[in-house]
DNA sequence: GGGTTGTCGTTCAAATCTGAACGACCATCC
DNA sequence: GGATGGTCGTTCAGATTTGAACGACAACCC
């Protein structure tokens, strides 16, 4: 095992601000879910994909693969949510084994009630925090890592190798996170 | 409640893309640190955060703020550490109710042995996917929404009002996620 | 000094997440 | 037609997270 290329100090503070921001970022999303509606995170994202898919309906497979949580996970979701009377389970037609999860007319009126409080913090802790640029800089950053991160194991997609020369191993750091 | 600025295009694409690199690494970095340590996020973070700490402490509540976790959850991951022997406690000298996380030598070794395997998820998912220009802008953008996650709730620092218009709704969007 | 208020870390109950195992169903191939 | 392997969603046990409540100690104020 060679040794391996250390972050430099931009590569490390980009890592650093991501990972922080990110896990604040969840944090404050959580909250204010929670406060104004009673909702987790992974349960608004699951009203949204619904909203938008045609028909107000998804495979859970597909659902779990969008909202990006396990099948256990989605299984569990569903249910608290059709307690919640925001989620109806339908069979899918034509497969006996599909399940379709079917946003309902209160899911949907919940998600719209929602959404502008969601968008807020959104807005004011990341959005419009940045220019223009930053944000079309971001964007593309983000769908590159997702579209590697979705790819299915391939080998011939490797590390891009393109990138810079290798700094020495800072003494005072011991570990990239 | 006036209508909300709904996100453009852009801005859509930005967030979305934010969302979803960001559990999908997640998960791609879990699932690395699990196979190789038997560690999990956290946990690793705990021990990064503690290695590069003066005297390789740190009091338990500034520990959880930077690893962004509640305090319970810090107690309890410390706990863990602490079996496997990768962490001690130790008391706070001159305020009795404190406690300090200290890395042993093992948890160091521990994190050494670790650090080159998680580096490579990161570069391979992210880092080295992006070009310098985008790590920069990258690196800005992410610092900023932490400074504004981290400050303190304050009144004068609001939303960024230089933002463009209002783009309308889009009638096939229902919510932003 | 003594009271008040605040901070520190832990404990607790409840909620949620994950991967593995499972039963049911589909598709394909002979 | 039936065997075989793959996909689907659920169930289960276990691990982890969170916020609230708590006891202990610290800091401050009169």
């Amino acid at each position: 095992m060679t040794d391996p290329r250390w972050l430099d100090a931009t590569e490390m503070a980009a890592w650093r601000a991501f990972l922080s921001a990110s896990h604040l970022l969840e944090r404050r999303i959580e909250e204010q879910l929670k406060a104004a509606a009673g909702l987790t995170h992974p349960q608004y994202e699951i009203l949204v994909r619904l909203a938008e898919a045609p028909g107000r309906r998804m495979r859970m497979t597909e659902l779990a693969r969008g909202v990006v949580v396990s099948k256990s996970a989605l299984t569990y979701q569903i249910t608290q949510l059709e307690k919640a009377g925001l989620v109806e389970r339908t069979t899918y037609p034509g497969d006996e084994r599909g399940v379709l999860a079917v946003l309902t007319e209160a899911g949907l009126s919940c998600l719209e009630r929602v959404a502008p409080g969601h968008l807020e913090v959104v807005r004011a802790f990341l959005i419009d925090r940045l220019s223009r640029t930053e944000l079309r800089a971001m964007t593309t950053a983000m769908q590159k890592a997702e579209a590697v991160l979705r790819a299915p194991a391939d080998p011939t997609t490797r590390t891009n190798p393109a990138t810079s020369t290798n700094p020495a191993k800072p003494t005072t750091q011991v570990a990239p996170t």
